[in-house]
DNA sequence: GTAAACAGTTTACGTCTGTAAACGCATCGG
DNA sequence: CCGATGCGTTTACAGACGTAAACTGTTTAC
């Protein structure tokens, strides 16, 4: 599931707060984005065509939930960006992620607790 | 200087080996991801009208040489990604990567060494 | 020197994107 | 009941993208 650019403002809001009606959608990226509500209604349209979001019409109201997971898609970015940028690299890209990032104490301890646990899983994979 | 997916094999093929002409461009391009040469052609021609590439002409040979540098585009690369799908947020971003890469120990031990300085500098900061 | 090869420029064209108006239908308020 | 409002659908349109052929001028090999 390819995202464009205002594709991902779109589902970002509507996973962050699903169900999601179209007024919701319209409220909140009008005035956030400067996005029309015409403009809004397209987006809509076109993420429910290409299979991102899913309609239900419970009794008169329309409610749009994503109907691709929002860890799927940030997976697929994920690489997608590597692959362009450091040719799949990871590593340059955590260097520079981290270089050109602030991070609080606690996110850098969050960090290096994940590395531990990498590194304690290479070890293990070379026994 | 926004690159287009195409347009981040091009360069970075250039940003290796500059400088570089068009014919190598074609070899190295057409073989690895099955271009013909106009469509190489084509990129590098917008590239130029883009600004992201220089010809000069040195002699009777051409030459292409990268106008603006990796570094520059690989941060407003980052800030857009970074920007689309987590938000701004680089931490949840660091998080996913790291989960989701295979790391090296001496890569891990990398990180580390840099978490470590960036969580020293917090410290200085506060102080 | 004439044809083939090569390089840069033009033109082409279907698809995707961002942005939005217009249309049609249902509902709601008066 | 009727017009305003809200929502989904259609249509629109310019610019970017991927892909590439055609054209033109130059260089090179026979």
């Amino acid at each position: 599931m390819q995202l464009s650019d205002a594709e991902w403002i779109v589902m970002n809001l509507i996973w962050d707060s699903q169900p999601t009606e179209a007024s919701e959608v319209i409220a909140a990226l009008g005035s956030e984005n400067g996005w029309s509500g015409a403009t809004v209604k397209t987006m809509l349209h076109r993420l429910v065509k290409k299979g991102a979001l899913h309609t239900e019409s419970v009794g008169k109201k329309y409610r749009y939930t994503a109907a691709v997971r929002r860890s799927d898609c940030v997976r697929r970015a994920s690489r997608s960006f590597l692959e362009r940028v450091f040719g799949g690299d990871a590593a340059p890209a955590l260097l520079h992620l981290v270089r050109t990032s602030k991070l609080s104490d606690s996110e850098l301890a969050e960090l290096r607790e994940l590395l531990d646990a990498k590194s304690s899983k290479n070890k293990e994979s070379k026994e």
